[in-house]
DNA sequence: CCTTTTTTGTATCGATCAATACATAATTGA
DNA sequence: TCAATTATGTATTGATCGATACAAAAAAGG
């Protein structure tokens, strides 16, 4: 509650926004400051005021990222009716979502990743914990599908969700380059078209 | 041919191989020349007479990789009895191939590629090219597959080698996630037990 | 020997990086 | 009106980036 001082003369959340996008495009390491304060539309002393530093920026960036544009991706995940319906979805919004802007942009959260060594660690250490999180969540839903039937007992929910994530983080790749949400949604539906005889397999084996 | 002239006093190759394993760990833009320089253990002049540039060096180093450390993983397509045997093995070979250091690395032609927006251009067409020409490698085997029968016609060839790609990429982040080389095992083999519902699917859908 | 050629080590280049110092402008509370 | 507070714009910081200038060193050709 900054009541007295000069009030700043931009819109935090809409810098942030602007941050967000270049951040999602480039990654942390391209993206310079002076790409920031460009997009941002300030000067340095006011980006360091109102975030701090380049990389609290983009853990900010990264979680408004989480609540925005890459909410939606999971937004079904625990009302669908069952486990198979939950993962089905679950790709095919991916899908969609990295595939609705001009340039095709993937997940934030899984592109901005590769080669942690060397790079800030706390962004590395912020993004995989994310990244796990999701996976996490995925398995828990599948094991609710264990728990309410439409799963059998002894399906191996954790490989399962490592498998669905690995498609998940694959698409994004593709994504970038170039692959179009046709083909996304293909990849979406091999999944789920082999995924009754997955999830057998898969509890059979205990 | 330089008969002439004083003789270097390092291995070209070697020097390589050291490159890569940086390059592999650290990636293109979090690799330092300083890092090259001391890996290497040679001094920048030597680096640029022998190699031409940072992104040049890259280059041959993510070739040499292709045709070393990553080259492994693509042994059994072509001589693999059946498609699905071809495509089972391919996914094993890189959960065995992710995880044999005790660092995991995953593969270096896909953690280097996100985020080609600021990046060298250069560097990231050719690792965009490679990553394709592998996919179109996968498509070529499936659609043999198809017309030696282990297929059914109308098998979409081009969608199912996506498919396997996307698995395969989106275990490379987890190899750098920390999976094990069990998780990945068990992913590659969510892949095979849905095999053939998905083919069946795939072919169908004509 | 001497010239030519190539590599070596040292020392550094200009550019760019993330981050700030500083003075000024704009607001509030007294 | 005036002190306190906060943000702004300009200009710049030291560090590091990728890449070289330069001269000494080490080989071959003559």
């Amino acid at each position: 509650m900054p009541s007295r001082g000069r009030p700043r003369n931009f819109s935090r959340e809409e810098a942030l926004k602007s941050a967000m996008e270049i951040f999602w495009d480039k990654g942390f390491d391209n993206t310079s400051l002076a790409d920031l304060t460009r997009v941002m539309g300030l000067n340095p002393p006011s980006l360091y005021a109102a975030f701090g530093s380049k990389a609290k920026l983009f853990l900010e960036a990264v979680d408004l990222y989480g609540r925005t544009d890459g909410a939606g991706i999971w937004e079904f995940l625990d009302s669908a009716p069952t486990a198979k319906e939950a993962v089905h979805d679950l790709l095919r919004r991916s899908a969609e979502n990295f595939t609705q802007w001009p340039e095709p942009r993937g997940c934030m959260v899984v592109l901005s990743a590769p080669q942690m060594e060397g790079g800030d660690a706390a962004v590395c250490d912020d993004l995989k914990a994310r990244r796990l999180q999701k996976q996490a969540a995925l398995q828990h839903r599948l094991e609710r599908g264990v728990a309410e039937g439409d799963l059998p007992q002894g399906t191996a929910c954790d490989d399962i969700a490592a498998y669905v994530t690995s498609i998940q983080h694959g698409m994004s790749i593709h994504a970038r380059d170039g692959a179009s949400r046709q083909t996304l949604m293909a990849i979406a539906d091999c999944c789920a078209a082999g995924w009754d005889a997955m999830v057998d397999a898969s509890s059979r084996k205990i």
